[in-house]
DNA sequence: CTGAAAGCGCTTACAG
DNA sequence: CTGAAAGCGCTTACAG
C-alpha cells in the first residue's frame, strides 16, 4: 500500500493538513517545519494520490489533448507527433499529465460531454483541422478552459497559431522574385483554416504585385501526395511556369506529374511546398519549402492553457507563430546564386 | 456544477448505492429499478466522477501508454503514431482513457514512480526500444499490470511482439530465392530487440541454405535514412548483389548510396527493407518490404493489458504477430513475372 | 433486491 | 503558523 499524507504527517509529527500545505508550496509554512516534512517526503518517496487531490480540490493537474484520429495523414504526416511531443514536453515541465483523446469519427456529443464532464481534466488543448468542429462548438459552452491549435473562423476562443497567410505570401512571392509569371498554387482544403489561409497568403501575393488572379491556375487539393499529383496534372494545361503547393506531401505528388509530363524542375516548373517536412530535404531534388514550427506550437499552447487554467481571464488570447523560408533546388533560386 | 450520484438518486426515487450499482452493470439490480435509473441518466446525461470513482474503487479505467520521445524517430517515423492509434482505439472501446507519458532522458526513477504510483493508472502500455530500460525494471518490481511492446529479452514479462526473425528470415529467403548469393544486410541497432532480432532472422536464413554468415556484409545501422546510406556504402566494398535493410528509412539511404555508385536497383544491387512505410510504395522505385502490423499491434496490447487488469494471472502472456512479405520492385522478383 | 453507513486520500475554510 | 473537522463524489461490505 502506498503512503498517504496522514503517514507523512505522522513521520514528521504534524497534522495532514501542514503536510498538504507543504506538498502545495503554502508560502505561510514555517521554514522550519516545511524543512522537516520535506524530508520525509523525500525519505519516503512519497507521491500524493491524484485522484483524491483531484476530488477534494477540483483540480487534477492533467489537460486533454483532443485530435482528430481517423485522419491518414496522422499516418504519414509528422504534424500531430510533433505536436503531441511539444504539449507534452511543456506538461511534463509544469508537472501536467496529459490525456490523450484521439476523436474518432462517432465522437458525438455525448462521448464529448463524457470526456469533458468526468472531473479529470483542467482544460483542453484541441487541435481540429475542420472549420466547424462540434468539440470546439461544445467546449466554446462550456467552462472548461481551453485552446484551439489553429485559429477559430468564428468563434472568439484561445488559440495559437501559424501565420499561415504570411507563409503562403512568402511562398508564392519567392517565385515571382525568381521570374516566373504564371505562379499557380494546388491549395489546401479550403473548409480547414490552414488551407483557406494559406491560399489567401497566394492571393495577396498576387495583389502586391497587382497580378490578376487566374482561377484556371488555382486547384483545390486535400494535403495527400495523390491530391497534388492529380492537381498538378490539371494545372500543366495552363502551362504554369512555377506552383506554390500548400503542403509538402502534395508539392511530391505535383513533382511527380511534372516529370511525367517530361519537363525539368526548376527549369520548368519551379515548386514550392509547405511544412518543411524532414523528407523535404531528403528528397530529389531537395524541396523549398515553409518551415512552421510545430513542435514549439504545441509547447506554447500547453503553457497558455496551463496559465489560463490558473489565471482565468475575460480576454481571449491568440498567438501567430512566424514560418521560414527554406530555399533548397525546386525553386529556382540557388541556380542563380554560384555556389 | 455538474450532477452527481446523489441527485440521480433523488430524481429516480432510490437511493444513491442502486444508482451506483445500475452504472456499474451490476446483475442484482431489479430490471425495472434499473429502467427507472438509466432514463433519468440518460435525460440528464449523466457522468460520473471519474476522480471520485478512483478515489472509491481503486480503478480509474486510465491507461498509461509509456514510449520514448526523445528520438527523432518519433518525427520521422509513423511507428509511434500508429502504436497510439491502436492502444486509443482499443481503450475508447471499452470505456477507458489513455495518458500519455513519451519517456523523456532525464526520466529518472522519481518520476518513474510518480507516474506509477500516483492512483491514476490501472495499468501501462510500454513500448520500450532499448532492451534494458529501467522503466521496465520499475514495472517489474511493482505490482501494476503492465504489457510490453516488444518482447523482452530477459524479464518473464506480458509483451506482444511482431515476429521480428521470421520476418528477417523472409526478406532474406526471398533475396536468396531471386538467384542473389551475395546478400548482405544493414542491421538495426542490435541492443534493440526488433534489431537484434531481424538480424538473427537473416542468420537463420543463411544457415537454412548452408550460406556461411560474412562478416564483411553485416554493417550496424540505427535505423536512420542517414545510417543506411553510410552503411551500404561500406558494403558496396564487398559487392553484395543484395541487401536486406532491417528498416526502410536505411532502405531509401541504402538505395541512395546505391544510385550514388552508379548501380541500378535491382539489376546490380537489389533492396529488401522492414516495416512497409507508407512512402515504401510511394518511392521510385517502389520498395519490396516486410509488413508489420503496428496498429494491431497496439490495440491487441491495450486488450491484453485490459484483460489483465480485470483477470490477474500467475502466468504471463505473451503474443506474436506476423509478418508479410510485400512484394514491389527493389528486390528484382517483379521484372522477372510478366506483368 | 436495496439502503444506511463507512471510507477512499486529499484540500481548505475556520479557529485559535 | 498550525490543527480539527468537514467535505469532495463515488464504491462496497454489511444488514435486512
Amino acid at each position: 500500500m502506498p503512503l498517504t499524507l496522514e503517514d507523512i504527517a505522522e513521520k514528521s509529527g504534524v497534522s495532514r493538513s501542514t503536510v498538504s500545505r507543504v506538498i502545495n508550496g503554502d508560502e505561510k509554512v514555517k521554514s522550519e517545519t516545511r524543512e522537516r516534512v520535506m524530508k520525509v517526503i523525500q525519505e519516503y518517496n512519497f507521491q500524493p494520490n491524484l485522484a483524491a487531490r483531484g476530488l477534494a480540490a477540483r483540480r487534477t493537474n492533467i489537460i486533454g489533448l483532443v485530435t482528430p484520429a481517423g485522419v491518414s495523414e496522422l499516418f504519414t504526416d509528422p504534424y500531430f507527433p510533433q505536436l503531441i511531443r511539444g504539449v507534452t514536453a511543456a506538461c511534463n515541465a509544469q508537472q501536467y499529465s496529459v490525456m490523450l483523446w484521439l476523436a474518432d469519427l462517432e465522437f458525438e456529443r455525448r462521448t464529448i460531454n463524457q470526456i469533458l464532464h468526468n472531473g479529470l481534466l483542467d482544460g483542453v488543448v484541441v487541435s481540429s483541422m475542420v472549420m466547424d468542429d462540434p468539440i470546439v462548438q461544445s467546449l466554446y459552452q462550456s467552462k472548461m478552459p481551453f485552446v484551439l491549435v489553429g485559429r477559430h473562423p468564428k468563434l472568439d476562443v484561445n488559440y495559437i497559431d501559424v501565420d499561415n497567410t504570411q507563409g503562403g505570401m512568402d511562398a508564392t512571392l519567392h517565385l515571382l522574385k525568381q521570374n516566373h509569371h504564371r505562379v499557380a498554387t494546388i491549395t489546401g482544403p479550403l473548409n480547414m483554416v490552414g488551407g483557406f489561409d494559406r491560399y489567401q497568403g497566394y492571393q495577396k501575393a498576387l495583389q502586391s504585385r497587382q497580378i490578376p488572379l487566374e482561377e484556371a491556375l488555382v486547384v483545390e487539393g486535400s494535403f495527400t501526395e495523390e491530391s497534388g499529383y492529380q492537381g498538378m496534372k490539371k494545372l500543366l494545361e495552363q502551362h504554369p511556369d512555377a506552383v506554390f503547393a500548400a503542403s509538402d506531401m502534395m508539392a511530391m505528388g505535383a513533382i511527380r506529374a511534372i516529370r511525367e509530363a517530361g519537363l525539368r524542375i526548376p527549369e520548368d516548373v519551379a515548386v514550392v511546398g509547405f511544412d518543411d517536412l524532414p523528407a523535404a530535404s531528403q528528397v530529389m531534388p531537395p524541396l523549398t519549402s515553409i518551415r512552421q514550427p510545430v513542435v514549439r506550437m504545441g509547447s506554447l499552447a500547453a503553457d497558455m492553457l496551463i496559465d489560463l487554467i490558473h489565471h482565468p481571464r475575460e480576454q481571449t488570447q491568440h498567438l501567430l507563430l512566424a514560418t521560414e523560408l527554406i530555399v533548397r533546388s525546386t525553386c529556382g533560386a540557388r541556380s542563380k546564386i554560384p555556389a
